[in-house]
DNA sequence: CATGAATGAGGGTTCATTCAT
DNA sequence: AATGAATGAACCCTCATTCAT
């Protein structure tokens, strides 16, 4: 087996890693099958992350990482109403190419959430920070701040709740269907909720 | 340790085995545990399920039968949008006085959904059948009907996204505003879409 | 591999566990080994002694009824200095046929000293009484009862001293003559703490 | 890390070993916490002695070393009997204060002697031939040169034997009364064996 | 029928060692 | 020559399951 530099191999295993614990769960997670998928030693996952729990918990550095990559965007001040529409629909696309890693990340985060509930909270306060942060970016004049916080909140549900919808049937339809409804809800919301601005003129 | 026929363990062992995998995970969810928690014997446990994975499977059945007790409801004719938000504040309420339970539910989904897609979507289609009933209950003359099926769906995601947020936090005042914000919308949407009614009057 | 009750196989691992550690030390005393040695399976290792720590400890257990069975003795009344002697006798010549247990013993007490050194103290306190005992049969109306403890660990220390020594060489006439060197020097101490017995006669 | 030369390294991973070694006994004493405990490199471990077992075998060079520092003494023409006590007095006041060392060196011993009887042996026999060696100081001419050999097996032996009675108790008391009875009882049989002097008048 | 007792297979981890520089 | 990095082999233990009664 070749001699790998530990930086790499790490990349190796967490990718082999997501894969198995979004084929067979964090139960059939197995360092062994990791390590094989991984097409790796299995000592030298001990050696790059020390521990199985290390190595589920740096997946999650890795995802903040790629989701950096996977660049969703909001136009600016497209209206916050819009804004959340269009995450949703990124998301919603995002899954859909990548069911397996949305799994893993969800199956995972209940196992983060049983290890260390601080950790979780922090893990998904990021998300939520993050979301309310490209919100921001299609706020108008007229919107109201104060939503801001709340709609990022609505998304991160509704975007974890589509995971087991879309594994389920895995069917395009009914995902943008389901995602079509909810993001005109969003939409409404906000638009509703617009501020009445007062105009210079007298 | 007593003997017991196997039909009245059955039931012993599910309510055991949902207990464990809500506070340890299906991982953690070892047959021993399940046994000592169900205080019967490890070997009766195979007796009455053979395999584990029957036994987890056959939550499912008991998961169906308990839902239906803990009776969600809709007024009648109060409107497809006043239902939607009705049975999301009905579901998120549940989610926190069972969170446990909601967790179990959802994990073990996953775990389903590995060990046989199709009864995963079974499962879930009865989910949404449920849901949909409800629903249908609340619709008016002018509500649009076709919005039924899909509103289920969406129902369906958002109370799954629901349960990890209020897992991570467990802040009811958090939990509340972001179901507030989503019932809202819904509603909104179901108002919008009414259908004008011609009025027999001319 | 056939099924046997566990109470004979606890029986069957000690004594391959002895036989290993003596061959192979404490380090080398691997359950793997134990189990191979018993011709046992290994997952019952675990099902009778639960963990390898408990496996090594019950050896202890099992000494004592062995060390009981192999009945070393002392005459009565012949005096604290010839029963010291006595015993020292025996002892050795019981090393020589069980060096291989004898020094398991003595790497084992090393492994329980680390383990817990308030149960070392214990298992070497029951072995100083036992040892007590044996002198105290041996007393003649002048010799002095003072010296029955102290000769006790006397021949405790002296015992184990001789282990290493008898294992490098394995000469009998080495052994023979150092135990005898010891036994005449322990029974002329006694001898000469007598303590001079006022006669009825005047 | 420093880059030292072989050469320097060898003594700091050999105290090192032997500190681990006492600390948790030969099964514990791992290449890696020795070289922790020495501050040196894991790969130079093996770089200075290629084997661990190599490093286990030199610690015997290293002690007999080490001894000849410890300086243990005997007046001269003191007497055989009071040379055999005093010198048993000076080697149980050692291991009162190396008691960590001691032990180290009684499981060195038997592991030494497990992986090479031959090399045990030697090492045995240089350790009685010091002690005939400070035993012969004290002869007087009345004094049974023969026993000189078996008075210094018999240290040998009731010194290690009084190691795990110490490690055990760490008793001041204790030892030192454990340790004059012997030494008294040495002393004695030397006395007894006093070869009645033919002297020049007559 | 129901269960205490027993086990083959596999779990995560750590070991002494070797490679590559 | 000396060492950070990497690994095959083996560690102890627990798993779901089956046997024997």
């Amino acid at each position: 087996m070749a001699r790998l530099p530990a930086g790499q191999r790490r990349e190796d295993y967490i990718t082999a890693a997501v894969q198995i614990i979004a084929e067979r769960g964090v139960h059939g997670a197995t360092t062994r099958r990791i390590a094989e998928r991984a097409q790796a030693p299995l000592a030298s996952l001990h050696y790059c992350f020390h521990t199985k729990e290390e190595l589920f918990l740096a997946i999650y550095d890795d995802m903040a990482a790629s989701q950096m990559r996977d660049g969703f965007h909001v136009r600016e001040g497209s209206g916050l109403g819009r804004a959340a529409a269009a995450l949703l629909r990124q998301i919603a696309a995002w899954f859909a190419t990548e069911d397996v890693y949305a799994q893993a990340q969800l199956e995972l985060f209940f196992w983060v959430l049983r290890q260390d509930s601080d950790l979780g909270k922090q893990v998904y306060q990021v998300h939520l920070d993050r979301l309310e942060g490209l919100l921001r970016q299609g706020l108008r004049p007229d919107d109201d701040v104060k939503l801001v916080e709340v709609l990022a909140r609505a998304l991160a549900s509704v975007a974890d709740g589509l995971v087991p919808q879309w594994l389920t049937f895995k069917d395009p339809v009914m995902r943008d269907t389901t995602v079509d409804v909810i993001a005109e809800s969003l939409e409404r919301l906000a638009d509703a909720h617009r501020i009445p601005q007062t105009t210079a003129a007298g």
